[in-house]
DNA sequence: GAGCAAGTGTCGTCCTGCTGACATTTTTTA
DNA sequence: TAAAAAATGTCAGCAGGACGACACTTGCTC
């Protein structure tokens, strides 16, 4: 596999989303969200595939306690619900809609299996997707039992910027819809936790933010 | 996949192991080890799926502090190495054989992919693995981050008995090659909390054990 | 079988970060 | 645009569990 991975400059959008091509046009779904709306819940059958072609999707669950936890949250060109091809039946959390005028392309299970016998090199993606998920879960697992909250933070900023953010120089920005509360549970702390090292971290000057916005003055300097 | 899974009785040895069978002969590798030795190091090239036929495995990898670290301790039946699979090019981590007479069987990634094309319930099987790891990976978060210490090992007893122990009624028995430190490693813990906490636990007669076994008189309740 | 290394048992100290509480600000809704 | 809801800021108090230290036991190794 790793010498094929030339071959990875697959489209994703053209694959998923092909109402501007011809082939597979009377297969494939496209649907409109608006905030707030579901896109799966727990306990659907796990049927269908996602590509996010516009605007925020959270993916969430809920503890025996009735809290809301996010797991992640995903931006364009992100694709979820791929573990139904991993035979998972059904969801273990749920899809919401972050923000007005969010837009999914869907195929069902069979057509994303008879897209990716047909084109190796999308399959080869979408595996090499999956395979990044699980090495995220596993730095995940060992931040959690090795870093303090503070470094997980830093760490979290620095990633987030990196992979969402605008790059101007060393300097960064990022638009978001985060809120305190959802970069807990995304690095495992509490609310309160979150807002006081954000503010710590901001008087350092290490990096500023408002409500949707993160800037990094320096990303080398963000350690 | 949902409604393929009664193609789910793939028997993994048949396929891995074809010396007793007649194809595939020539293609596959039969390899023992010690107590000790390395199956593959970190940064190896990620060629190679495996099976293990005989004995215990640990993966593991090296904090940057140069302290070991147990990711997971395999037993019979066991795959792994399947992130080749997707796409990783260089392990992660280490696997190291943990008794004398540890044997596996070892597929190249090409053979591995040839095989899953020509069986597709053997393919659904692997998948079905590589979903159900994500799934362990994902709880594990959830109880490093929600969960204290005891119930993490409460927990941790339970599924590991019920996994690999054998059972007689409500009691269960299994025979391990775990210390302390491994345990803790496992659940995100320090060695000594988990000493404390088994001692407890053996007061409150909730379990037994000994260096090489873990006995659960009665699995209910153990909560 | 002696000697050493690895594993286990136990304790006191200390600190990170959780909890709950409340004030203030911003955003949403009606 | 007023009222309600959500998000943010801040603090005091507390405790789970990490850490280091040391004794004891078991099991390898030569």
């Amino acid at each position: 596999m790793g010498n094929l991975w030339f071959f990875e400059k697959v489209n994703l959008f053209s694959i998923f989303c092909p109402h501007k091509f011809k082939e597979y046009k009377e297969n494939h779904q496209f649907r409109n969200f608006k905030k707030g709306e579901f896109i799966y819940f727990s306990d659907d059958p796990a049927s269908s595939i996602y590509l996010l072609t516009e605007g925020k999707v959270k993916l969430l669950y809920y503890t025996e306690e009735g809290d809301e936890v996010v797991k992640s949250v995903l931006a364009r060109g992100e694709v979820f619900g791929e573990l139904a091809l991993l035979g998972e039946d059904t969801r273990q959390d749920y899809a919401q809609v972050v923000t007005d005028r969010t837009a999914v392309c869907q195929l069902t299970l069979e057509q994303m299996q008879q897209l990716m016998k047909d084109d190796v090199p999308f399959a080869l993606k979408i595996f090499k997707l999956i395979g990044l998920r699980i090495n995220k879960l596993e730095r995940k697992i060992e931040s959690l039992v090795f870093k303090d909250v503070r470094t997980r933070i830093i760490e979290f900023i620095r990633e987030f910027v990196l992979e969402k953010g605008e790059k101007n120089g060393t300097e960064y920005k990022v638009d978001h819809y985060l809120t305190h509360k959802d970069i807990a549970d995304l690095i495992g702390t509490t609310r309160q936790t979150v807002t006081t090292l954000l503010n710590e971290l901001r008087n350092e000057g290490k990096i500023d933010f408002s409500r949707r916005t993160i800037y990094v003055a320096d990303i080398n300097s963000l350690i």
